[in-house]
RNA sequence: GACCCCUUCGUCUAGUGGCCUAGGACUCCAGGUUUUCAUCCUGGCAACACGGGUUCGAGUCCCGUAGGGGUCGCCA
């Protein structure tokens, strides 16, 4: 039989990364076994599934590159169904009407439990078994006539001919209820696999003040989809062998649940931000200059192309999240750039940093090209003439300059601002700074 | 409280009775790349929750203990 998951959010806000995990182990198994993968959205809930929050739900699939098969299934559209199978239920004697708890609302429709002890092999957490006695029957339709998650959950998963349900956590005490009403209906009971959460830095489930779990919040954060995806999958499975960064195809190749952790993960800022580095490294150069250039789009930035290209290939292997580049590169297109102020008072408002930069600028002027062949070989000779220490030399040069203690190399970056620049820059430094 | 489940470096994990003086990655630290550095290279710190068994041999199997989590709705 072909392999079929879903994924069966309820579209009653954002889109949590815990959900959006569960969705690619969906997608990852059903992929691996040559299967199908299909979307419900569970959308009962009339007051907080709204249009918005349904399209959200699917902007941050689409994001993350999720191919989905067939029509999507709106759970609303099926509870002419739902209703329809209680009614059996009810005929069969396998449920029955009641007043639960007398509380006047009139009757709801309840499924009576076998009255067996129910076991189902997890594809992840193995064997799990419970006691008749320790279930309970439980309602399926309301007492105002709308079918309950457990009736419409498992007839749509019937109705999509889902073989193979993997869900959270969260699930597993439902499963065995699932199982009994799956039995009652005359279906087959699919294979299922409840998947650990992510929990927080904490190590308690994200709740709603982490605020900083949605998958809308990373796209934000100038995170690349390729490389929380590549991080989700690993939240929790490994291929078994070193790999980290891998492509889709090799997680499809290599995913089985067998390999999945049945103990909770901690989400991990920090190993995201190394990977999504690794994935920008990853980008063939036109890629990469077409995402910093909506960056510096966004923020006003306007300026010769060629420049552009030859600012941004001087901070090309040290970015690690797009949106650093602004901050990054900011000097390059503004003369009105702001100082590292603790590096104005160690490296810059010191005894002799004055001459120093006037000699520079001397040297500076007298070169016959000015390029990073001709600064580096110039600032060696004065440095060797001087008889001061690079430390004293470079750093207020690279402060004079750019305003900054760190960034690229000095000497390219001193070739793409040109002579004219550096020299207005030096001057304008020592006129703040050392007057 | 009842019922289920979980437990290897700070974090994500490898490990399916000998190949484990427990491997990799992130983080952190120290050096290096004869300036800077957020890149790169090299090195380092750091774990089998605890106690009993079984076995010639246990991180790996069994039993307890402790800690953690989930569920106990006419929510999903």
């Amino acid at each position: 039989m072909k392999v079929r998951t879903r994924f069966a959010p309820s579209p009653t806000g954002k889109v949590h990364i815990g959900n959006i995990r569960v969705a690619i182990y969906n997608w990852l198994f059903a992929r691996h076994h040559g299967g199908e993968f299909v979307l419900r959205v569970e959308d009962t809930d009339i007051e907080r599934s709204t249009p918005e929050a349904i399209q959200a739900m699917l902007d941050a699939m689409d994001w993350l590159g999720f191919d989905i098969d067939g029509e999507h299934l709106y759970q609303t559209s099926r509870q002419q169904a739902h209703l329809e199978a209680a009614e059996l239920l009810l005929e069969k004697g396998m449920a029955y009407k009641e007043d639960k708890g007398g509380t006047g609302q009139g009757e709801c429709v309840i499924f009576k439990m076998p009255g067996t002890d129910v076991t189902f092999v997890d594809g992840i957490k193995g064997t799990m078994t419970k006691k008749a006695e320790n279930m309970q029957d439980f309602v399926i339709v309301r007492s105002n006539g709308t079918p309950v998650f457990h009736l419409a959950n498992v007839l749509d998963d019937i109705e999509q001919g889902i073989t193979n349900v993997i869900r959270g956590d969260d699930h597993v005490e439902n499963t065995f209820r699932h199982i009994a009403l799956y039995e009652a209906l005359g279906a087959d009971v699919p294979n299922f696999a409840h998947l650990p959460m992510i929990v927080n830095r904490q190590g308690k489930p994200y709740s709603k003040r982490d605020g900083d779990a949605f998958v809308g919040d990373f796209r934000e954060k100038g995170f690349t989809p390729d490389a929380l995806f590549n991080y989700l999958a690993l939240l929790g499975w490994s291929p078994g062998d070193d790999r980290e960064v891998m492509t889709r195809e090799e997680m499809i190749e290599a995913f089985t649940l067998e390999r999945c952790q049945s103990s909770p993960a901690q989400f991990d800022m920090k190993k995201l931000t190394w990977m999504n580095g690794e994935y920008l490294q990853q980008l063939p150069a036109e890629e990469f200059e077409a995402l910093a250039l909506a960056e510096l789009e966004k923020a006003g930035v306007q300026a010769d192309a060629a420049y552009i290209r030859s600012v941004l290939s001087l901070i090309r292997d040290r970015v690690k999240n797009v949106t650093e580049i602004v901050p990054m590169t900011g000097y390059f297109f503004t003369d009105d750039y702001a100082y590292d102020e603790k590096g104005i008072r160690k490296k810059l408002q010191k005894d002799g940093v004055a001459e120093t930069l006037a000699e520079i600028k001397a040297v500076f002027q007298s070169l016959d090209v000015f390029d990073e062949a001709s600064t580096d070989k110039a600032l060696h000779d004065y440095v060797e003439t001087s008889g001061l220490g690079f430390g004293a030399v470079m750093p207020p040069v690279r402060l004079s300059v750019s305003g900054m203690q760190s960034g690229p190399d000095l000497f390219p970056l001193l070739a793409v601002l040109g002579r004219d620049e550096v020299l207005k820059r030096i001057d304008r430094t020592v006129e703040k700074f050392l007057k």
